[in-house]
RNA sequence: GCCUUGGUGGCGGAAUUGGUAGACGCGCUGGAUUCAAAAUCCAGUGAUCGCAAGAUCGUGUGGGUUCGAUUCCCACCCAAGGUACCA
């Protein structure tokens, strides 16, 4: 009987549909075990070959576990608001979420057909109202609560009320805006219930703020930084600028620390928690006053180096900065104007591109030395960014090479204050050199000097230590249709939150999905989008009257609002009555293991770490990370085809003759090249849509066009993809699931080539032989006992799967069973002792085959709840060992020998042999190295 | 520039604590089967020299430690990813 794959594939899927075979309890006397896959965003193009790796990967892992006697969790669902939707609903006129729900259809059938094992009763869709309310449920608990730095974890905002009502704010350390005045409980009740919103305002978690964002015109929306690739808009490329606009923020800085120290405790890649502490940014220092002379003005610098302070040869602001107006003198005046105008006109790219260019101007100003009371020049220059630190510097070009080539290049004062340090040619930036010059803090190394003048500063009141952050607020508004509504009316220009009983305020229909003439987002068209406060409802705009109707928000929430919880919502995807449930969230915790793709690092990755930090402070989930255990699965890249087109002629040259001829190369697609690179020319001129290409003239190498190759991300734009769908189709799910991690290491990017996809295609009929072991082809096992031979092969392979699975080694796994396999074919094994542990192991990687087999074995269960087979030491002991024998290292012959020999015994007989009297050559043997069970090792 | 990861046959990639480098698969070569093909099976396959036995070289480069280094140490080169006038 042949191997049926498309037969048994489609069995097996359909069996576990109906039986819910992987269904998990919310109660169970089995430990529980948590797999997640970063959720897709289902996309019109469909899966292509890359997309199912990570998620191969977590499926054998959820299978084995499963295997070994765990309640696996192992969900899926569709991250599914979304820009590609709305672009395409602005071109078309069709509902993004009728485009969606099209697409998560194409999803599943291409997920199903590759058997995952996913509990789909779970399933959850961000764009989905029972799924958004709850995101705009967590939204208002965000907006309800503030920071308190004294507890270090957020508290109810009704708190911080309470003590403005009994003491005003002079006692409260929270989170909060930089601008917030100190005010007396006497002040806090004079205020009108408006001034008193703007100043909860400044401690809330989430704010209304006028932020300077990146606004991307094309586009219609603001941009997150991590949205932004080289100046760009990630999707789409379009220009981004800077912009001043009415935002939500996030106030993700006050949890900046715990984010950093999180990343101790959880199993996460190096380089990602790399990129994470990177974009944190955590710098060390001290905010330091300085005066400007002859003026009531003064300003704050950030330093990292205050111990460098009697290095300052003079001062250096942003071109931006607020103070730069006040304080340059008439006779620069213009200079300086000139200067900030020519910077603003410059993008963030360009200033970012060109780092060699040292430009500035003197402000005609000067600081007064907060130590030394000497004057220090003012000078404003564009390598001082506004949004880092206070957008000031103190320079010390002795210890800063930027600060060393602005001063050369104005020729500026260069005081040495290092003890011996040469300082002609370049800053000493070398923090073990030992301070000199610096009145009492002369003669310390770096660390004592940087405590001693921190201490004198808060003693005069100069400055003060600090820990500066390069995080900043996250932005999030976006003026699109295709995302959650915020849950918030405008009372007279003051935001209100509606009450979470009305949840979910439901995406208003609207006709265009384009901005408002007037500049206002997509929600601006909608009819309907006032509330009313009687009623409790959202009703026409013509009613507003600001007094019992308002406007509704039109911004809707980002990408990442919905991917920043949705690990919590499959714990209990149903519950109508909460987020999630408590018990739930007992039973279940937090993932075991988490796989997707390192781009998330600082999107996704950082911003469900805050969320579930703010959820753990307010009590509503047991942990604060999350994610016990991340993998990166890599990239599968594609591998290009092209055709060379002689310029400026209609002629094409295949690559074996393209010599020193000026070509053009253009992608062909990559499926009308076999494996031999040669291109099916008829195919390409009838697939082509240029009527010019069809009439082209090729050039072909002994009868063959071969076309030219290179490996590049996979992409529609450059012909490379390659579907899964072809894959199942002739060779069955099996052999992609086996081939994708034969591939090469999970956490590798590498190239796909079908070229050796045979090689595991074949591999699962020998498999399935294995059990047809006969001239009829028919199934058929014996109930012999197996042979030491067949049950250490059978042990090796469960050894080997265990310590491959442990180590998310896939591809080294598949070639144990090859090899197994191979061997069991050669010894004609067909005894059930052997073959129905050894079909549980390959399972969790080809569940298809695995079943049918395990069903011919004669049971009714599914294999899913098998036991795993137990490995025993006991059948790899061995009596004897083929040595290498090496002679100076280099391995000349083997020689078996029995274990149980002595050192001495070893010796002898390897020195008695001939071939080591040969390999000697006369020479004595001045030493013999044994490890037993190793080697042998003759030194002479 | 900085951080991280990596560099092994024609290709994807193996190699436990320093112990037979190249497992497994692809590709290639030869053979069996077949009218032929597909499929399947068998043998060979790092390079160089040699009829062979065998020898020499070989894990990015150069050095070191060691009886022995793909593995450890030092310096450098290259590639990929992240990040950046971050004070």
């Amino acid at each position: 009987m042949k191997y049926h794959f498309n037969e048994i594939e489609a069995k097996w899927q359909k069996f576990w549909l109906e039986n819910e075979t992987f269904k998990a309890e919310n109660e169970s006397s089995k430990p529980k075990f948590y797999v997640l896959d970063m959720f897709p965003y289902p996309s019109g193009a469909g899966l292509h070959v890359g997309h199912p790796l990570g998620y191969i990967a977590s499926d054998i892992y959820a299978r084995y576990k499963r295997h070994k006697g765990y309640n696996v969790l192992h969900p899926q669902g569709y991250d599914s608001f979304g820009l590609p939707a709305e672009q395409y609903a602005i071109q078309t006129g069709q509902h993004p979420a009728k485009t969606t729900e099209e697409n998560i259809k194409t999803y599943r059938r291409q997920l199903d057909q590759i058997g995952f094992s996913y509990d789909w009763s779970r399933e959850v869709r961000t764009s989905d109202p029972e799924y958004y309310r709850w995101t705009q449920w967590i939204f208002i608990q965000l907006f309800e609560s503030y920071y308190c730095n004294d507890a270090d974890q957020a508290r109810p905002i009704s708190e911080l009320v309470e003590v403005f009502n009994q003491e005003g704010n002079q006692s409260i350390n929270a989170a909060c805006d930089e601008d917030v005045p100190i005010f007396s409980e006497i002040q806090w009740k004079n205020w009108t219930d408006v001034e008193q919103e703007m100043v909860l305002a400044k401690y809330r978690l989430t704010y209304l703020s006028e932020t300077e964002v990146n606004w991307c015109p094309e586009l219609g929306t603001v941009l997150a930084n991590d949205e932004i690739v080289n100046g760009v808009s990630e999707r789409g490329g379009f220009p981004v600028v800077r912009k001043k606009m009415k935002q939500w923020s996030m106030r993700i800085t006050a949890y900046a620390q715990r984010l950093l120290d999180g990343l101790e405790k959880i199993d996460w890649p190096q380089p990602l928690k790399d990129s994470q502490r990177n974009w944190i940014g955590r710098s060390e220092g001290a905010m330091v006053r300085f005066k400007v002379k002859n003026l009531n003005e003064e300003f704050q610098v950030f330093t990292t180096r205050p111990d460098t302070i009697f290095g300052v040869s003079f001062m250096t602001l942003a071109p931006e900065h607020e103070l730069v107006e006040k304080i340059t003198t008439p006779d620069q005046q213009q200079e300086v104007e000139d200067y900030v105008m020519a910077t603003s006109k410059r993008s963030e790219r360009d200033r970012m591109s060109d780092v060699k260019t040292i430009s500035g101007v003197f402000t005609g100003a000067y600081a007064v030395h907060p130590f030394t009371g000497e004057d220090v020049p003012i000078w404003i220059g564009d390598y001082v960014l506004a949004s880092y630190g206070t957008g000031a510097v103190m320079a010390v070009p002795c210890g800063d090479q930027r600060d060393y080539d602005f001063a050369k290049h104005f020729g500026l004062e260069i005081p040495n204050i290092f003890k011996d340090q040469d300082i002609s040619e370049s800053a000493c930036e070398d923090k073990s050199a030992v301070i000199a010059n610096s009145d009492f803090i002369s003669g310390m190394d770096a660390a004592t000097a940087i405590r001693r003048i921190i201490d004198e500063m808060e003693k005069r009141g100069i400055g003060q230590g600090k820990i500066n952050y390069r995080l900043r607020d996250a932005v999030f508004s976006r003026q699109r249709y295709w995302g959650e509504p915020f849950p918030v009316y405008y009372d007279n220009g003051v935001p209100r939150i509606i009450d979470e009983k009305h949840l979910p305020l439901r995406l208003p229909e609207v006709e265009k999905y384009l901005p408002t003439s007037d500049g206002k987002p997509p929600l601006g068209n909608a009819k309907s989008w006032a509330w009313c406060t009687k009623t409790e409802t959202v009703v026409s705009n013509d009613l507003i009257d600001q007094k019992s109707v308002f406007p509704i928000e039109l911004n809707t929430m980002p990408g990442w609002a919905g991917s920043s919880w949705y690990f919590n919502r499959y714990m209990d995807a149903r519950n109508r009555t909460s987020f999630t449930g408590k018990k739930a969230l007992e039973y279940w915790r937090d993932v075991d293991l988490y796989i997707g793709g390192s781009e998330h690092a600082t999107g996704h990755l950082l911003y469900s770490r805050f969320w579930q930090k703010f959820l753990y402070d307010r009590g509503l989930v047991p942990v604060d990370e999350y994610a016990k255990k991340l993998i990166n699965q890599g990239m599968i890249l594609g591998t290009s085809a092209f055709v060379y087109r002689l310029e400026g002629e209609n002629t094409y040259v295949s690559q074996t003759l393209v010599g020193d001829q000026k070509v053009q190369p253009i992608h062909v697609d990559v499926s009308l090249v076999n494996a031999s690179n040669e291109l099916d020319v008829e195919a390409f001129k009838r697939n082509t849509l240029n009527k010019e290409t069809r009439q082209a003239r090729f050039v072909l190498d002994d009868g063959k066009y071969i076309v030219g190759r290179e490996v590049e991300k996979m992409s529609k734009s450059k012909y490379n993809v390659v579907n899964p769908d072809d894959i199942c189709k002739n060779y069955g799910a099996d052999t992609l699931r086996l081939y994708e991690m034969f591939l090469g290491p999970l956490e590798q990017a590498k190239p796909w080539n079908t070229a050796g996809i045979s090689g595991v295609h074949g591999f699962l009929k020998k498999l399935w032989k294995l059990y047809h072991n006969n001239e009829e082809g028919i199934f058929s096992v014996s109930d012999a006992e197996a042979t030491t031979e067949e049950l250490k092969t059978l042990h090796k392979t469960i050894k080997k799967v265990d310590e491959d699975i442990a180590n998310f080694s896939f591809n080294t796994s598949v070639s144990s069973f090859m090899i197994a396999v191979n061997e069991l074919t050669a010894m004609k094994c067909d005894k059930r002792a052997i073959l129905e542990p050894l079909i549980v192991l390959i399972s969790p990687y080809a569940p298809h085959i695995a079943e049918e087999l395990w069903e011919k074995l004669g049971h009714s269960k599914s294999i899913a709840s098998a036991d795993f087979p137990v490995f025993e030491e006991s059948y790899l002991i061995e009596s004897t060992k083929e040595y290498p024998i090496s002679f100076n290292g280099k391995m000349r012959f083997t020689l078996e020998l029995s274990l149980d020999l002595s050192r001495e015994e070893v010796e002898k007989i390897v020195l008695a042999d001939e071939r080591t009297v040969h390999q000697l050559g006369g020479r004595t043997a001045k030493k013999v190295i044994f490890v037993p069970g190793k080697i042998i090792n003759v030194v002479g």
